[in-house]
RNA sequence: GCCGCAAUAGCUCAGCUGGUAGAGCACGUCAUUCGUAAUGACGGGGUCGGGGGUUCGAGUCCCUCUUGCGGCACCA
């Protein structure tokens, strides 16, 4: 008789042990303790979680996962999801159930029926939840057959988890786990009972998402939840959803007076004096960083429909975009013009003015131009999805040869500009590579490929802390691009920078240069946004900063005010002094106690409050009362006020001063 | 665009099962001249998002459009 087969397991802290195969993680831990086991939800083998009753056939690295372990957070959730699937088939039999997985903060279950469900269900279903969490069900697996999972879906008239067998690929094993009765395809793993999901959960909203996330497919009925191993750990993430919603752009916009929406214009921002200041604040920082490399451009607004059918947008992106007729009634002129969606066809029109010559390159076109997208309705959010925006954008033509130094060159520009604004962290720099649907040769796509990706290597050698990934196929059908990707404050992802090379345009419009050896040659084309969209950026600025903008970019930098009218003479002279030196300020000689106006400009976020009475008339002196702070400090107007123009130097202004 | 929800004074919101619109803040007037997060009194302000319907009667019920919100899809 051969001796059992054995497996060597290795532990956390190095010890090597041997087993009989085919042993499980509960044996396991039975075996090192019963109270070990019982904390025990699942096992990590080489890395990977594993249901703790699997049977173990190789030697591996081993461990043991307990309900604290942050890798069983994933699980809780997962494990949660399941209860939840099986509370709405319990409440409403006949409810087909489809796919549940865990998201970042929580996790979603999708259903199919006709009753949609309102928020008004959740109370019932979270109490059904608890009860299948009380009663502590074993989630046990079963490898079933292919076809008879099939039938038995298809018997119990789930013809999505039907389509879902069909998706999984021949060579994988079908896993069904079991919590008591019901039971749900799944490729787990799961934690040893339903128990175990503990009562740290809630449901959060409902809403619709198409079956495969394909907006061909009937739409489902999502349910999003949360979970967490302790309750403390839930209270703490829900307290942030609301510190997050407290710095909604939308909410500080209103508030901070810096914009609006109205019906009229959906998608279309009216901008508040104050909001615009930032917007200018904003314009003339980039302006002074292209200075030297770039030269600012400006090309109409609308333009013929014929031109946008030469470059293509009329073909392939008509759908998104405003068109304009002469509103008169005078047949003749019935011309259809396009409001422009892009600024890359009259950038090329500037570039191909007038004869090019290799020598001309890199030529940079740089504009803040102003493009209008029509873009779905239920896409609008706020400043950071609308229908018409500025692009802090530019167009290079250079040579191949030149392309990797001017990916290189614009990196540095984007990276030092959110730098500027303090976005440090949580930054991701995507490469998108050929789509499908392309133009230009496989040599072209080569070509660039093959330069940005040696771009993106070189971004993550210098810069550790931003993420870099490659998304194969989502390049635009006329180049292969870069997507600088920032997350705003209520952990949501907005695209901001971009750098596109682009084979396409050039030759659409006939542009061309005259190469060394007299030869007629089209450019490439990069196109490259900073910021992307300024009322995007302003949108994620204003949550950045909660509201609270650093000097240099704040709408007031400082008002005056008095404690009496006593001091309205002096007040204005120091209004007068503030603004010779060339700051925004305003005053506020209402006679109204000290105690109101100081809660009213602290409300508004204004970051000094120049007050002066009696004393500081006397001794040409103010007291300044800075946002966030509850004291004041008594300086004398001058210093006061240099200290102000100091602050307000723009972070590139400084850099130059301090470069010189 | 799709699913769901919502729209009442400048803002935040109340208005139960249909019976003729209310609060706080803001705003205006007057009084108050006050030392660092709300002084008091009085007053003005709404065709209840638009249109249609049911009803003796609609802010309230139904239909529709518009806009917004939460997601999904989209973001060349």
């Amino acid at each position: 008789m051969t001796p059992a087969a054995k497996v060597t397991l290795t532990f956390p802290d190095g010890a090597q042990r041997q087993y009989d195969k085919s042993i499980t993680g509960l044996e396991i831990a039975k075996g090192i303790s019963p109270s070990l086991a019982k904390r025990t939800v699942a096992m990590a083998l080489d890395g990977e979680l594993a249901d703790l009753n699997d049977p173990i056939e190789a030697d591996a690295k081993i461990e043991l996962v307990n309900r604290d372990d942050p890798r069983a957070l994933e699980l809780i959730r997962h494990d949660c999801a399941h209860v939840l699937a099986e509370a709405v088939q319990s409440l409403w039999p006949g409810t087909q159930v489809t796919i549940g997985p865990v998201i970042e903060n929580g996790f979603y279950y999708d259903f199919f029926r006709n009753e949609p469900f309102t928020p008004e269900d959740f109370a019932a279903i979270e109490k059904k939840m608890r009860e299948l969490i009380a009663r502590d069900k074993p989630f046990t697996k079963e490898v079933w057959d292919r076809e008879k999972t099939k039938q038995v879906f298809r018997d119990k008239g789930e013809a999505f988890k039907v389509e879902l067998v069909d998706a999984i690929p021949g060579t994988e094993p079908i896993k069904i786990y079991y919590q008591g009765d019901w039971f749900d395809l799944c490729r787990g793993p799961h934690m040893t009972s339903t128990g175990k999901v503990g009562n740290a959960f809630k449901l959060m909203k409902v809403a619709g998402a198409y079956w495969r996330g394909d907006s061909n497919n009937p739409m489902l009925t999502r349910i999003y939840g949360t979970a967490f191993a302790k309750q403390e750990d839930l209270d703490a993430y829900l307290k942030q959803i609301e510190e997050a919603e407290k710095r909604d752009h939308r909410k500080l916009g209103r508030e901070l007076d810096l914009f609006h929406f109205q019906e009229e214009g959906p998608g279309v921002v009216f901008w508040h004096p104050k909001g615009w200041t930032i917007f200018q604040q904003l314009i003339a920082y980039m302006r002074r960083r292209l200075t030297g490399d770039y030269n600012e451009v400006n090309a109409p607004q609308i333009l013929d429909k014929s031109l946008w059918e030469t470059s293509g947008h009329w073909g392939w992106y008509r759908e998104n975009m405003f068109a304009a007729q002469s509103a008169g009634d005078e047949a003749e002129d019935k011309r259809w013009f396009a409001l422009k969606p892009m600024n890359c066809p009259g950038h090329v029109q500037i570039f191909k003015h007038g004869l090019k010559s290799y020598r001309d390159l890199p030529l940079r076109l740089a504009e803040f131009g102003v493009v209008h997208r029509y873009e779905p309705s239920g896409a609008m959010h706020g400043l950071m999805r609308v229908r018409g925006f500025t692009q802090d954008d530019a167009h290079i033509f250079c040579t191949e040869d030149q392309l990797a130094e001017e990916c290189l060159k614009i990196n540095d520009l984007i990276l030092s500009t959110y730098a500027d604004f303090g976005f440090t962290g949580d930054l991701t720099v995507k490469l998108s590579t050929r789509p499908e649907k392309r133009v230009g040769t496989d040599a072209m796509w080569d070509h660039a490929e093959r330069v940005m990706a040696t771009v993106l290597r070189e971004i993550q050698a210098q810069n550790n802390h931003i993420k870099t990934e490659i998304n194969p196929g989502e390049g635009a059908f006329y180049g292969p691009k870069f997507e600088y990707v920032l997350r705003d404050a209520i952990g949501r992802d907005w695209q901001c920078g971009t750098t596109q090379v682009d084979f396409n345009l050039p030759e659409r419009f006939g542009a061309f240069y005259i190469d060394h050896d007299g030869g007629k040659k089209p450019p490439v084309m990069v196109h490259r946004a900073i910021c992307g969209s300024m009322e995007r950026y302003i949108g994620i600025l204003i949550e950045h900063y909660a509201g609270n903008f650093p000097l240099w970019l704040s709408p007031v930098q400082a008002v005056v005010t008095t404690i009496t009218s006593e001091g309205d003479e002096y007040a204005k002279q120091v209004l007068e002094q503030a603004r010779r030196a060339g700051l925004r300020v305003e005053i506020d000689l209402r006679n109204e106690k000290i105690n109101y106006k100081v809660r009213e400009h602290s409300l508004a976020k204004i970051p000094a409050l120049l007050v002066v009475g009696k004393k500081e008339a006397e001794t040409h002196s103010v007291s300044v009362r800075r946002l966030g702070s509850d004291g004041q400090k008594v300086l004398t107007t001058a210093e006061a006020i240099a200290a102000l123009v100091d602050e307000a130097t723009p972070p590139d202004v400084r850099r130059m001063r301090e470069t010189v």
